[in-house]
DNA sequence: GCACACCATTGATCGAGATCAATGCCCGCT
DNA sequence: AGCGGGCATTGATCTCGATCAATGGTGTGC
């Protein structure tokens, strides 16, 4: 809570002052800062342009001339991890595309109990919402840059984009499509299943821009990943090293995984 | 897969035939049946025009005028309880809006385990797939009517009028919204708040139309609720038991279940 | 009316994963 | 260097829901 009024009052201040990039919670400064006025200056235009999801996100399914008018608006942000986008309950105001890191969205139950409903990467949109208010919540897990665009203004891009909407429904679609998924590992998966599914799904859904293409950086805790796959921390742990012990994965530290066997994990994922 | 073929063929001798209502299964026959050629019969506009969720489904979002296009290739359709309209892996080659009824989408694992991932009921749309292929099944839950569209005209329609498209949108936001809490449910919350959280989404989704409203009718066996809930029959059965010991709820025959205490229901939803 | 198949319910037992508990590691802070 | 907090790992035990098993109910076709 207190994360959201310190990122709103950030983001208020800086529209007076008239950046558009925003930092928030213990986030450094960015090499790629720039200013903008009410209308787009060439560098914020050059900002959307020169996005590094710009053939990724939705914002694909719009050629220069209009990214343009997608640009006059875009507030670039950076948050740290563990900051929120957005609460569960809060008017929904704004959508994102992350360009950086990963997002994670969550529900809470009245008692603590958690479940992370899913994770979002580079290029990936989030905010999606029908009624007034959002339906869950929405975390920086580590470090993240996004774009945040109004959504009155958005939905109005939207109307004169029609390309654009029909992109985001399909976008609507792959993530109903991933949550269908998701309640099967849930409702039926086994805990080993279950990590298995979800190293093969980090491992497809960031092969595009990793470095080495067999190790995944889970930028997420074991808590998280926990509260993801409806599991304890400890189950999680203990599934961990079961996997190094298979020769499935070697670990490096503890947020990186070394994939030594796909099909291992393959074979897992389904028993 | 032969309950797929059988309806298929019947459709195919169908529309030789000029016939736009469909049956399948061991659906009887049906007193608003209708014939129709290549082009829109007054008759089968009407068809549209007096559907009993006129103004529920997607459909609401065009007017009398624009609702003439699409009732110039709806296929109206009836199944009896078993019976698929797709298949998960098949080519997605329609889409639907259920009229009558309730109908379940379902994931399967080499093994059988199942999950239930939805149920949609009058007024609601089923089919939205972004690749080519269905990635979960449908099946009927009891007999049902469905409006049938084959999808690249549907597509074609979505095209025309943007409206429609963004309808849709948001019938898909809050299917994602949905299946949010679903995926809650199924990671976090014990066999008692899964059920107690199951009547009430029956009970909320079905209050429009229903002739008691105290009293819900169950369209799925035991087992239908338990894929959907993550549990077994047998799991499902004695919670039933201890809602009936509770007086949360009162037994008429198996699938008719009369709501005695909505207040009890959402205290054990939420533990 | 009877046989069969399917569904729901209830009881007894089992086990996967939760819970409780202890330890070690890493990193930032003083 | 020393301290403290958060995170990960490992072990011991417990519990909720699964599994195995038996019975009764219901509807359908012969």
């Amino acid at each position: 809570m207190s994360h959201l009024d310190k990122a709103d009052t950030a983001l208020f201040m800086s529209q007076l002052l008239g950046h558009a990039l925003e930092m928030t919670g213990t986030a450094k400064d960015t090499s790629c800062g720039f200013s903008c006025g009410d209308t787009a200056l060439p560098s914020q235009v050059d900002h959307c342009l020169q996005c590094p999801v710009r053939d990724l996100a939705v914002c694909s399914s719009l050629n220069d001339d209009e990214i343009g008018q997608l640009a006059q608006f875009v507030v670039g942000q950076e948050f740290s991890g563990g900051h929120d986008l957005f609460v569960e309950g809060d008017p929904a105001s704004a959508v994102y595309t992350v360009t950086e890191g990963a997002v994670k969205t969550h529900k809470l139950m009245p008692d603590g109990r958690r479940q992370i409903t899913g994770f979002f990467f580079a290029g990936d949109f989030v905010g999606l919402a029908h009624g007034e208010n959002c339906a869950y919540s929405a975390e920086a897990a580590g470090t993240i840059r996004v774009c945040r665009f109004d959504r009155k203004r958005f939905d109005h891009v939207l109307d004169e984009f029609p390309k654009m909407r029909s992109r985001l429904l399909s976008e609507a679609s792959d993530e109903l499509a991933a949550a269908h998924n998701q309640m099967l590992l849930l409702g039926r998966k086994t805990a080993k299943e279950r990590l298995a599914t979800f190293l093969l799904m980090v491992d497809q859904r960031t092969a595009q821009w990793r470095k080495d293409e067999d190790v995944l950086e889970l930028p997420m805790t074991r808590g998280d990943i926990a509260d993801y796959l409806g599991l304890t921390t400890e189950t999680v742990s203990r599934t961990f090293t079961q996997f190094r012990s298979a020769g499935y994965i070697a670990a490096q530290g503890t947020q990186d995984v070394k994939v030594l066997s796909r099909e291992g994990l393959e074979d897992a994922a389904e028993g």
